[in-house]
DNA sequence: CATCCTCACTGGTACGTACCGGATCGTACC
DNA sequence: GGTACGATCCGGTACGTACCAGTGAGGATG
């Protein structure tokens, strides 16, 4: 009934109801009784709560003690989460693109070799690059990553997401990252590029991503702050008290 | 052995390892192996593997197979939390301290309103106050709170922690918060008050927060861009491709 | 002395059973 | 007609067993 032979059983039957509860049910409608799947998949109870409690912990289910597990509603925003500028964008109703200023191999500097786990002097490419939303200016970027990794960067389209190429070119896949924003004002050279005056504030994100290997990028970005903002939850801590 | 008759078995031993794992144990190190678990707190090993894996899912602990479960080193700085200013501060090393510059009830405006969940014209408290770290200004902070949830807000001492008085007083606890931040020039009036120049750059938060009963604070602070950053982890999104 | 292999041990998967308390609803009783 | 009770469903808790695939230490082998 449910065995691919790859994927243990409580993982197939996670997939089964995923695709379930985002194509057939609505928001609030209540999945079928745990007894019920065990019945339906031919599987053990054990293994129907593995399946649904990975659902839980990922918020798409609810339980209700009494009466039954129902789909959760969708929240108002997605919580934060790593996007590129252009699914960043495209989210927001905007339509992206792209000006690549330069692109080189140069020595890393000390806090981008800290970062990204190289000696100082190591090689990597620095890419900086005016991001525009329906031909504005938006952010400013300026990227570094170890050319070890990415050997032939230089080589493709860079107008769009580097962390598509990454993906389809070099199999690394970013999964994480950490950054760290504060207001600056624009000053002289970034007022020009981002067409505001050089008192204008703006947003710096300081980003180290990872892949599964580890740290492969450092960015650091600068938002206008008349144009941008950004939305988060906060949940109260495990041992705030 | 371990039966308080109030919280599941699986809940108390959760509880146990996490006060080993904080007190004894150092990041790194292997807590005693499912087996070992279910003889010393006579307990089945589902019962163990339902309180580790509570831990695993908050990120205390790490599974490794074939060697045991480890104690998850700390990561480099806290994820993105609901703390108070006064929380906020003493974890990076700050004395804080408050100036309450105002505090009255006032009709809710339309914004706060809808925010909170009330008709326009509700009464609700608003406090305006200066938030210093080491004496400096660091921001400013004017915050809305219905008057039907706190009717005597206004007799409290309002320099310390709200929040604390919410929970002491009102039982009422924030657990949940959703904000929006983006950055300003600072401005006339609260260039004045942050002691910075009227065109420095500021963090603004606009932050709605809630008890399990619904919204009950709208805050909206203004950080000096010189004095504050804010750090947070980025995952990939269940639905990123 | 180095290498290989066995084996004890780990977490992961999967099955089964049993009972509890809350929710719901039909039915029998006032 | 309204109320009280009980059957029946639900998820939550807790127990047990069994086998698998890795890991790693130590003994047997060359």
């Amino acid at each position: 009934m449910l065995n691919d032979g790859l994927l243990p059983k409580h993982a197939q039957l996670r997939a089964a109801l995923l695709k379930t509860i985002e194509e057939e049910l609505q928001p609030g409608a209540m999945i079928p009784s745990e007894r019920d799947l065990t019945i339906r998949y031919d599987v053990s109870r054990a293994t129907v709560r593995a399946a649904i409690s990975s659902l839980v912990n990922e918020g798409r289910l609810t339980t209700v003690p009494g009466r039954g597990t129902v789909v959760t509603r969708p929240r108002v925003e997605s919580n934060l989460h790593l996007a590129s500028f252009t699914q960043d964008m495209r989210q927001r109703g905007h339509r992206p693109s792209t000006e690549v200023l330069s692109c080189a191999v140069v020595a890393a500097g000390e806090t981008t070799a800290k970062a990204l786990g190289l000696s100082p002097g190591d090689r990597v490419w620095e890419i900086e690059r005016l991001r525009l939303a329906d031909d504005e200016p938006m952010a400013h970027e300026i990227s570094w990553y170890p050319e070890a990794v990415f050997p032939a960067l230089g080589d493709e389209d860079l107008s769009g997401s580097i962390y598509a190429i990454f993906e389809s070119t070099y199999g690394v896949v970013i999964t994480e990252a950490r950054q760290t924003t504060w207001a600056e004002q624009a000053g002289h050279a970034y007022a020009h590029l981002l067409e505001v005056a050089e008192t204008a504030p703006v947003m710096v994100f300081d980003r180290v991503g990872s892949s599964s290997e580890g740290p492969v990028e450092q960015t650091i970005s600068r938002y206008r702050g008349d144009r941008y903002q950004l939305s988060m939850s906060l949940h109260r801590g495990p041992s705030a008290r």
